[in-house]
DNA sequence: AGCACGCCGACT
DNA sequence: GTCGGCGTGCTC
């Protein structure tokens, strides 16, 4: 059964106890309190004094904290807000211990929407009172008194414009006695969706998997990675999975790495659903968060789509997970509690007693390892659908056939491009750097024009007429004397970002249609889907952008995807290099020839006998993730091993490296662990802080957490040092 | 995370 | 002589 509707009753406690109430702060545990008169339940949300301020917390338990008796303060009140859940709960014990973070850190995480713990508030409407008494008698009155007799109780705002009358009309008639004002209950927000509407048709392949996970829904834990190429129809399967937890009364949560982007992802599900799913991402309004805060809260709301930190929201009664595209490093939250949502949703379901899909045209290694070691149920989906055909891969030898001096596009790609616009048809440039060029140096003197916060280049934003740092936001207008040797307008541009790129592209091709698509020129979902309207409407002849293009858009015209640079990811050759950069170049060539019209992708590279380069020219997309997984294995790192990134920073680079130093000298030994550093972290230099980090490699089973901790103990942190933990790092940065 | 308590420079 | 800067330390 639903292991989150709690049918067991919570543990109690009567007035007079001592209990402990976990606090949205980064404190080390949770607080004794005393109940006083209250009768309470774990899971409450009440109000404690702290300090000389009162603040919103959670019963945790029984009291059991060392603070004498005597010295505890009083619970203020219960809230009437839904109590979170015992998994809830668990989960955010769960993640603080994984993570090392305080728990009260990841309860904020929980209460991110302070407000929507007050009642909601209810409709106030206006109804006729009976018996009418006399009243100055007009047209404008009788219009709406009309409307009144005619309509549902409707808000002021509402009857007035119904009634073609100005607001103040209704407010006169209210102030003369003839209308009130009653306050009702708030009507939903959310419809549910409707699980009776007709599925896609699905292929045998896709009715195979859609019936395995939905055998699998209301069955206890388990864990399904959908692997299918683009195209083959993933999402109609999941939602089979989706329409059976509905129909069983689960909430469902599906993740999606930008949420924000996923207009027709949206679409999709309405159109399969006939409703509108709860949406939770950083772009919602505080009146939209909290009502959806809500009713995620008290199960209005059946089935929520949102970005990673919809994992903590307070479900009812959630009974499925489905994280879409789990390879995306999206999903790894970096700041502040550093955690993993793909991780944390397989975590939440077996807390949860309850199913979780993963979704992805290139598993991550971690999953396919989980999959191999038969943890995870494999379904595969082979083809794509609608007899559309995979893209044909070229690799473009830019040592064979390199673009002219100060150029970025091979001629190989530009008589693609040449026949692809001449049959009427639509591209893209894929260039995964903002701006228009990534460095700026004087030619005079090769000065080089860096971040004075961070361990960066400033990045050229022609169109913007500026430099930015990418890392702190910093910009100044590009000089015109050279700061070092003072000598004029001698700036050499280095390297391409999109916009260079669209300028080449302007210059081969004057007449068509282009768009440049990057963060900087789609701030907000409605600016995304303008451009993906344009395109799909076919208003664009070319799109250049950066990776915001990857993501899973149809467009049906688009033939041809050129990857300006292949090797860019592949620089610095990092844990993940080989594999991200194949996830991510899979999957924007899985943007040509979607329809009927078969595309092509164009790899620009200096390296095409690159094991990624084969991969993606010759779709052997299994047997490199073997050669990338032997070579994880043989180094002993993740899947194989546990990692763990302990990054110091700091204003003081002396007191950093003093706290370095010791730490190393402490550091943990044995069992198999090693501790790599104190280096430099490869951003030394961040906003104005240095950082040093340390690396910690274990064997699975090592209890890599306890280690951390006590090693963490032997030494005293010094004030103005900033220690975090990145259990299960994924960027190196 | 707040918020007060602390000890050193420019004001009525 | 005070007002106030924000460094540091505590809150059951």
């Amino acid at each position: 059964m639903l292991a989150d509707s709690s049918t067991s009753t919570p543990p109690f406690f009567p007035p007079g106890s001592r209990i402990a109430v976990l606090l949205p702060l980064p404190l080390a545990g949770a607080y004794d309190y005393l109940t006083g008169d209250l009768a309470l339940a774990a899971g409450d949300f009440v109000t404690v004094p702290l300090g000389h301020r009162d603040l919103i917390g959670v019963v945790w338990g029984a009291g059991t904290g060392p603070v004498a008796e005597s010295k505890l303060r009083r619970v203020g009140c219960r809230l009437a807000a839904q109590p979170l859940s015992a998994v809830a709960r668990a989960f955010i014990d769960w993640v603080a211990a994984y993570t090392l973070a305080p728990p009260g850190a990841v309860l904020k995480m929980a209460m991110s929407v302070p407000a929507a713990l007050e009642p909601a508030p209810g409709l106030t409407v206006v109804r006729r009172v009976e018996p009418l008494p006399a009243v100055k008698d007009t047209p404008a009155r009788r219009k709406v008194l009309e409307t009144v007799e005619r309509l549902p109780p409707l808000t002021v705002a509402d009857l007035a414009r119904e009634a073609g009358v100005g607001a103040a009309v209704v407010k006169g008639l209210i102030e003369a006695g003839a209308l009130e004002t009653i306050t009702l209950p708030r009507p939903p927000l959310f419809r549910m969706p409707d699980v009776t509407l007709a599925a896609a048709v699905l292929s045998p392949d896709q009715r195979a998997a859609a019936d395995a996970l939905v055998a699998a829904v209301g069955n206890g834990f388990s864990v399904s990675l959908i692997d299918g190429v683009t195209g083959s129809g993933k999402t109609e399967v999941y939602f089979e999975a989706v329409a059976a937890a509905l129909a069983k009364g689960a909430q469902t949560l599906v993740l999606l790495p930008e949420i924000a982007l996923s207009n027709q992802w949206l679409e999709r599900f309405t159109r399969r659903f006939g409703a509108r799913p709860a949406e939770w991402h950083s772009e919602l309004g505080d009146a939209r968060r909290r009502e959806t805060w809500r009713a995620v809260a008290n199960g209005e709301a059946r089935v929520i789509v949102g970005a990673r930190s919809a994992l903590f929201l307070p479900y009812r009664d959630l009974g499925l997970i489905v994280v879409d595209e789990e390879h995306d490093g999206a999903f790894k939250q970096e700041d502040g509690v550093s955690y993993h949502a793909r991780d944390m949703a397989v975590v939440r379901g077996r807390l949860g007693g309850f199913p979780v899909v993963l979704a992805s045209a290139t598993p991550s290694l971690e999953t396919m390892a989980n999959v191999q070691g038969g943890r995870y149920r494999l379904l595969h989906l082979p083809d794509r659908h609608a007899g559309a055909v995979m893209p044909e891969m070229n690799a473009i030898d830019l040592r064979r056939h390199p673009p002219p001096r100060g150029r970025w596009l091979s001629p190989v790609l530009v008589q693609a491009l040449e026949e692809t616009f001449a049959a009427g048809e639509q591209a893209m440039l894929y260039l995964n750097r903002r701006g228009y060029a990534p460095l700026t140096l004087c030619r005079t003197c090769g000065h080089r024009l860096q971040c004075p916060h961070c361990t960066a280049w400033l990045v050229e934003h022609r169109l913007a007429g500026r430099l930015v740092c990418h890392h702190c936001g910093y910009h100044i207008r590009l000089p015109r004397k050279c700061p070092h040797c003072e000598a004029e307008d001698s700036f050499a541009a280095c390297g391409p970002g999109v916009e260079r790129i669209a300028e080449e592209a302007a210059l081969l091709f004057p007449d068509i249609r282009m768009a440049v698509m990057t963060s900087d020129t789609c701030a907000g979902p409605h600016a995304a889907a303008e451009f993906i309207r344009q395109v799909t409407a076919h208003e664009i002849d070319l799109l250049v952008g950066t990776q915001i293009v990857a993501k899973g858009y149809h467009f049906p015209m688009l033939t041809v995807v050129g990857v300006v640079d292949a090797d860019l990811g592949l620089e610095g050759g990092d844990l993940r290099a080989g594999e991200r950069t194949h996830q991510l170049l899979s999957q924007v060539a899985g943007r040509a020839g979607r329809a009927e019209r078969p595309g092509r992708v164009f790899l620009q590279t200096y390296q095409p006998d690159h094991p990624v380069m084969r991969a993606l020219r010759s779709g052997e997309r299994d047997g490199f993730i073997a050669r990338e997984a032997d070579m994880r294995r043989d180094a002993g790192m993740p899947p194989y091993g546990r990692l763990a990134a302990l990054v110091l920073s700091g204003p003081d680079a002396g007191l950093l490296d003093g706290f370095a130093a010791r730490l190393s000298r402490a550091a943990p030994h044995g069992g198999g662990v090693e501790v790599l550093g104190p280096a430099p972290a490869p951003m030394a230099l961040l906003r104005g802080k240095h950082r040093r980090r340390f690396l910690v490699k274990a064997p699975r089973g090592v209890n890599l957490q306890g280690t951390l901790r006590d090693w963490l103990a032997r030494v005293e942190q010094p004030r103005g040092v900033r220690v975090q933990v990145d259990i299960d790092p994924y960027s190196f940065f």
